[in-house]
DNA sequence: CTCACATATTTGTCAACACGTATATAATAG
DNA sequence: CTATTATATACGTGTTGACAAATATGTGAG
């Protein structure tokens, strides 16, 4: 199956690691399906920033996105390759003991697609659970 | 010690990661102390190019050098962060299932420091097994 | 000292990416 | 239909990295 250039796939797949930005939006998606606009508001970042590097971990295959109305959930997709599933678990794991990482998780717990505010309106999309990634 | 950006240094080393040229040599490296004449040899590529990828390398902390005479050895050296440790060990692991990976290994088996031969003159240095990475 | 060799660095060019701003698309409300 | 909300993409710009070619540095030989 996964023969040949493995080493490319492996180096584009460490390209997509290798943004802050991105590592922080993986960390939150870990185990769960997020909502973009809990990313907006938890990484106070613009918007357009964070669907751009959505884009690009979906680009790469990292991460797959549904839409549910207005909102899209993203969430990490189970590697098929081996060495990518279990370099992606070992990144996720790291993040564990990471401050900035441990903070936005906390964050994600009691955030919410509200403007301006961290109370969640009726009907507003809640952070999913997701089938956990495949650590070996 | 881990203080506060562990996401900045994490995405640094996935930078140096991002490049398969990096990749062959840091597979090269896996285990043992390799002198700069075989990695141009084996990879067959400029010497610059080499010598500029294993700077890169040796400024994020990832290898360090050691001068033999007209030679220099380069090693991996044991990261001291338990993060940036485990995907280093997860990353040379999974190259081990690469064919390219194992193909620059078979050439290191043989190789040597003569110019356009394969023959090894006496005197010219030979690689050396290095302690193991910290493989946790 | 000069020369030859092994390796490193500089220089100039090019492509990729990150960013903010502005705008476009998609879905829902009214 | 229009308006609003949520998200995505396009544009222009600055930065970074990869490369080849040329040059510099360090070491040993003579």
């Amino acid at each position: 199956m996964s023969s040949g250039s493995k080493s490319a796939s492996l180096a584009s797949l460490f390209a997509a690691l290798a943004d802050t930005t991105r590592l922080r939006l993986l960390n939150l998606m870990s185990g769960r399906e997020v909502c973009v606009c809990y990313f907006v508001e938890i990484l106070r970042q613009g918007q357009p920033k964070v669907s751009r590097h959505l884009a690009y971990l979906r680009k790469v295959g990292i991460v797959a996105a549904r839409r549910e109305g207005k909102w899209m959930h993203y969430r990490i997709v189970p590697q098929a390759d081996e060495a990518s599933a279990s370099i992606l678990a070992a990144v996720l794991g790291s993040m564990d003991s990471d401050r900035q990482m441990q903070a936005d998780l906390a964050k994600l717990e009691r955030a919410c697609c509200a403007p301006q505010k961290l109370v969640m309106p009726e009907g507003a999309p809640r952070p999913a659970p997701v089938a956990p990634l495949d650590v070996r």
